[in-house]
DNA sequence: AGTGAATTCAAACAAGTGTATGAAACGCTT
DNA sequence: AAGCGTTTCATACACTTGTTTGAATTCACT
């Protein structure tokens, strides 16, 4: 059966395109993970290109699929929410022991992206944004213009992306603690939540007082060598 | 004067290196733009990868002297602090019109890291993250466990650093509006500030009340094609 | 102006790239 | 078992890659 062979250089193809990337990454080296010859790729998939767009759907179709949408119960409060999606985001990036290679691709795909993206944004991407939003839209006051809820959002995915993006980051700077059960995906979605909710509760409040202000900061120096 | 062809050769490596990666560059295309011989580069800096080490060397070199690390007068408030570290942050990740080749090659190494990462990691990163360790030290209680205190830093920055890594991300949710003045460096840094502070406020109280406590969310489906 | 070292250059090199070819092996229906 | 379309294979083909070479040029210094 040819489908067997075509998932077996899909599945051989993820890992390598996820490590070494796009152009780093040779038709061989996956022929011979897949124990295929050289000419499969183009019979199967007509080129190289063709065959990590491929690559790049199954990763996130097989992402999806592991840690479905967030859902909850109708009678759910804001806060529950916003902790089952904070939850389902971490569970989807950083995956089971934050080795997939699914999701390397896929932030590769985010940093620099491909013609394979659109499709990753509009079916893998958007639909959680939405969800968040809706959440936000009970969370926040009404009179909160599109901006903040913007900022607000962006605010919490990226304190959940930040773990996958710059996992060398956090890796150089806490060493093995990293290990440690704390930094465990619910822990982290816990503190998240946590943070998040303390934070929404007090932008209005703090917006009365606030003494900081507009205060810019002062701007780069123009230095020169 | 040999000086002033490396650093011509630099200065035409260090876009290139940053828009498309180390492997997907090709030595031709930059001493094309650099306006030289292709031995050149074996020449002056003995071959390919050594050139790559200097361009990032170069890269976060300017970054850092372009908008110098974070200070503020000794009588500054914490939150005063915050304000102008988390600027600091912004203006180097975003530079001037964020469409700078340092970050851009900064964030590929953050990604992917190579042997030109550590030094950039000990002399660019561990200072930073000192500066806010000691922030926040002025800001939680002193009971404060270091894991939380770890978390509340990788909030603040993975907050800020979003807009870098996740750039096309932010690009396709929002669209032209990324343009609006909203998402100016200094409003962005008000917004994650103002977030941030409220958080940490917060979390002591929300503790008490805390109905979400330690209740966890479904593991993923284990599903199976 | 002349000399010797430093620098640039055009050209070539071997190795590796993605892709194409045509024959061999396979699986299925007749 | 024969025949035929599908799939696999070894091999070859242009082409590009980083690097090398040796001659030509430039530069600093007496």
């Amino acid at each position: 059966m040819a489908d067997e062979t075509r998932v077996r250089m899909l599945e051989a193809a993820g890992p390598i395109f996820a490590e070494k990337g796009f152009d780093a990454t040779t038709v061989r080296e996956i022929c011979a993970a897949a124990e295929v010859n050289v000419a499969s790729v183009n019979y199967h998939f007509g080129g190289k290109e063709t065959l990590y767009l491929q690559t790049v759907k199954l990763a996130y179709r097989q992402r999806l699929q592991r840690v479905p949408p967030a859902a909850w119960p109708a009678d759910a409060q804001p806060a529950h929410k916003l902790q089952i999606f904070v939850s389902t985001i971490l569970n989807r990036v950083l995956g089971e022991g934050n080795i997939g290679w699914e999701t390397r691709l896929l932030m590769r795909e985010m940093l620099q992206p491909t013609q394979a993206c659109q499709p990753v944004m509009e079916e893998y991407i958007r639909p959680q944004w939405d969800q968040l939003m809706g959440i936000l839209d009970e969370l926040l006051p009404d009179e909160t213009t599109h901006h903040v809820r913007h900022q607000v959002a962006f605010s919490i995915v990226g304190q959940c992306l930040h773990y996958r993006f710059a996992n060398e980051f956090v890796l150089f700077l806490i060493g093995d603690d990293w290990q440690n059960e704390a930094y465990s995906v619910g822990r982290l979605a816990q503190h998240i939540t946590r943070f998040s909710l303390a934070a929404i509760n007090g932008l209005s409040e703090v917006d009365l007082e606030s003494e900081l202000e507009t205060q810019d900061v002062k701007p780069p120096i123009p230095a020169m060598t």
